[in-house]
DNA sequence: TAAAAATGCAAACTTTTGTTTGCATTTTTT
DNA sequence: AAAAAATGCAAACAAAAGTTTGCATTTTTA
């Protein structure tokens, strides 16, 4: 019994292994890198083990294949997510406008953000301005980089080229008016030239609940 | 010249090819599928466009190794996200108790919800009740399973066995009082044995704005 | 306890796969 | 236009990697 347990743990840390390598490496491993990985003394026996985990349904073996292991879980692919860079906060004053390559970046489900693509970022909220549709001080809104707006619709927008923010955006009679969701604060209206429109805001993310 | 761009087409098409490769199949092409994919007559043709991508930074080759190529651009690997089950909505009647295999999931983003682990699932919001703290009606819940709560959490709770909602917790004189975040809404007083919790909620995402 | 099954090893073997070589053709440079 | 470089092919080659065989040991079953 007890050794039919220490071979239950043996095979489940060889499929681990191989999910891990091909997760990491993306490559499985051969099966001479199984025998030094778990010190199994012939390939034949590393073999054997695979046979078992094929029958058990957790891998499949391609014949005569080299490297012809190839995992059955669902694997995340480039398709599932849509990688999205976090570039800072917003109403932080002067918001960065360039998306840098060392920025850190978060990944999004498709199934959620199905439209959203390269021109996307992340950014943090700060201050209440928009909490009476439920945008919190801190929450992540997701911004499609666009330079327009229609109106009425939530825009991330930056004031005299030096600070950023959160609005509902409205142009009439030739001026823009940005209306903060918070019924203690005030409607601003603006030279159209001293706005411009970073993004419409599409989503948005909450990672604490008070 | 236009030859020129020809190349340059093609060795981006080979590229995309390998990064596609291993992204779905978790191994890379061997020098002969390149070839045979692209109608390439010698593999040492294929090689020769392998080594300038390498040369370009676009992918590594390790020697002597059958499938030996790795993309250099950064995958996704099962570290990066989180799969979490969707599992229907909350206060649409008797809540699906048990996470079904065949249910929708989502990635999320392990650099934004760091300590969700197995026992998490998600649930779309029905109602304004939790309004005031920005949790709205189509808002996507993430819930971590467990069955107590402390006092002023936000918790999903089963009311009856048949009815969940999400309210704010709080255990008092013997009593569980809900507390709905919405200003025109009551507390409601219960008997502990008629309410369990099915789990705090933790995190919210948001794919609409209005 | 004896037979059967499972587990394990070593070595030879076969297939797959990357590499090298030599030559032909095309393109670019001088 | 001639020389040089780049591109491309075929075939032989070498290394990597999966498979098979036969036997030894351990564990399970009857």
């Amino acid at each position: 019994m007890t050794k039919n347990i220490e071979m239950q743990q043996k095979m489940a840390d060889i499929r681990d292994f191989v999910y891990e390598t091909v997760d990491e490496r993306g490559c499985p491993p051969t099966i001479r890198e199984i025998c030094s990985k778990f010190d199994i003394k012939s390939t034949s026996s590393a073999a054997y083990y695979l046979r078992k985990l094929e029958d058990a349904g957790e891998l499949r073996i391609n014949k005569q294949k080299s490297r012809g292991l190839e995992v059955t879980a669902k694997r995340i692919t480039s398709r599932d997510v849509v990688e999205v860079p976090l570039v800072g906060s917003v109403t932080a004053g002067i918001p960065k406008l360039a998306i840098e390559d060392n920025d850190e970046s978060v990944y999004l489900p498709t199934s959620l953000f199905s439209r959203i693509g390269d021109e996307t970022f992340m950014l943090e909220v700060e201050g209440t301005s928009m909490i009476d549709i439920g945008i919190n001080d801190g929450d992540k809104i997701i911004v499609k980089q666009q330079s327009t707006a229609r109106n009425g619709q939530v825009v991330v927008a930056l004031i005299e080229g030096e600070m950023s923010t959160v609005k509902r955006f409205y142009m009439e009679n030739g001026k823009v008016r940005l209306h903060p969701e918070n019924k203690y604060m005030q409607d601003k209206i603006y030279d159209p030239e001293l706005i411009s429109i970073l993004g419409i805001v599409v989503g948005l993310i909450r990672t604490e609940i008070h």
